[in-house]
DNA sequence: ATGCCCCTATAAGAGGAGCTAATAGTTTGA
DNA sequence: TCAAACTATTAGCTCCTCTTATAGGGGCAT
């Protein structure tokens, strides 16, 4: 119902598989099957643009009003919680829950000791539903979807820098370009990750060709298998700048495209915060104007 | 929610999952689940019958609300289908659907030959739902389930009777009890059909013990197997009345006891219904009366 | 036209959710 | 004190729902 919903609102079964963190396949079998168990089509398939038949109106109207009240049991129960005023419930991919997010914390428990911060990590689909249904308070995430329902704030944008094993070739020349990557064995983030989809995006943009050797979900299984000359990366700064510094891996801008992901909270727009996430917020907002 | 909701209402893990034509295994395993999901415990387990939870009365009031929203969609979508007057959608099990119900259709065909009659055949527990959904109008089936969304209405007492293949020495004796059955080998209903369930609990009360050879879910395979001498069964009168009569089984009661499952009628509660749909319910009533 | 890029639909296969069956442990009632 | 009824737990299986890969259609540029 949640993605006939948002299928409805955005127009396009492709936008809402990405509302989703699903594939336009999964929608488009997802219809399939909610006609079948309604026993009438849904949607008009005649014209360019969807367009509801009146059995979808009806259906649809339904489906925003049950899915919002879905939505918003755990949320209610969450906040009925003992002592949830002093809890602050992050749930993060790990990529930047590692490196990004610790900054932040280590700054906020400073100042706030007695907050119980809970991190969890999970893939970016859940994060979204974890948030909508109040089991975590916000989350800091690259690529963060804009849902009608979430507030995105953006927080930063985090540079891309590309990984090198340390005596790797491409590491002595003076500058190097996004071309140069073409043919080199590449590691990259799993299908299905953000991340990876906007980088295959780029690169294809630019006509540049990597070998993809190995794909991993994880960071440090990527950087791992960077520094033991698999093959090159590119990665978030933050995730390898210890690395550059201690000498495992060398680090390199391009010269010609500076690379980077946006970094951005979510939280519920319905939200009734309590002080913990409400403070983290607004030293987050600081951290921004900075 | 449906279960969880249920399981409040019957106070009971085995009464909901009775009304779900599911096990209790899997009640208690939803539940687990969705206490998971929820993140907080929703029933309290250290007292002897079920108490909710804080958290389990505001999920509770938010299930069922969400539940009778769910199940309200597809039936009013069918209300607005075009030329649904003139439809009579039944669901029925197989063994009520090709024998009982012909009866009372052809009678009723014969009255309002303008209607379209449409007869799917499901299990038990799909039926409960399509009616709930209104994707049927109304069913007619053996053992059917109370349920404060659905009216039952009992339509007759359907005889059951012991097959016998033809020559088998059961079929000389004079007299058959219940205990004769004992160490017979013995075609069932699948497990999980409700026939077989009281079937089982009879046979179990009488300690009667037969051997269970073979289980179908079909009554024209059981027929087809006690028919090839593979065992006997206990098969609704209805189903074996022509076999017997042409000679093909051998078809006997029971002396000491009358074997016997109820027929009813399942209709929603909240029913706009067509006329075809009460024409039909009135002239069940009226076979009821007789 | 031709190629390209966007869209939606479909097929095939992998993985997981949710079921049953079997069984253990607990409580109730004769 | 035993039998019956209840809930919890485990293992195994099935079916559902995802992803990947691919086909086919429409709009827009070259």
């Amino acid at each position: 119902m949640r993605i006939f919903r948002d299928l409805i609102e955005t127009g396009s079964f492709s936008k809402a598989a990405e509302l989703n963190y699903l594939t336009q396949s999964a929608v488009s079998q997802q219809l399939k099957h909610l006609e079948k168990s309604v026993g009438r089509p849904l949607l008009d398939r005649g014209s360019r643009q969807l367009k509801l038949t009146s059995a979808g109106r009806i259906f649809y109207r339904a489906a925003k009003r049950i899915v919002a009240a879905y939505e918003d049991i755990t949320a209610r129960i969450q906040a009925t919680a003992p002592e949830s005023d002093q809890r602050l419930r992050i749930a993060a991919i790990y990529s930047v829950g590692t490196y990004v997010l610790q900054r932040y914390l280590k700054d906020f428990l400073r100042r706030c000791p007695e907050v119980k911060v809970e991190v969890d990590y999970q893939k970016a689909s859940r994060i979204c539903d974890d948030i909508l249904r109040g089991r975590a308070d916000l989350s800091i995430m690259a690529y963060p979807v804009h849902r009608r329902d979430l507030q995105t704030i953006p927080l930063a944008d985090e540079e891309l820098v590309l990984a090198l094993p340390k005596l790797h070739p491409l590491g002595r020349r003076e500058a190097l370009n996004l071309a140069d990557l073409a043919g080199q064995d590449f590691i990259a983030f799993d299908r299905g990750t953000p991340t990876r989809k906007a980088l295959d995006h780029i690169l294809r943009a630019a006509k540049v060709r990597p070998k993809v050797r190995m794909e991993f979900d994880n960071i440090e299984t990527i950087k791992s298998a960077v520094s033991s000359g698999m093959g090159v990366s590119i990665v978030p700064e933050a995730t390898v700048a210890a690395d550059a510094k201690a000498g495992s891996l060398c680090v390199r801008r391009f010269a010609d495209r500076r690379l980077s992901r946006p970094l951005g909270v979510l939280v519920r727009k319905s939200r009734r915060e309590n002080r913990a996430v409400r403070a983290f917020l607004k030293q987050l907002d600081g951290a921004r104007a900075r």
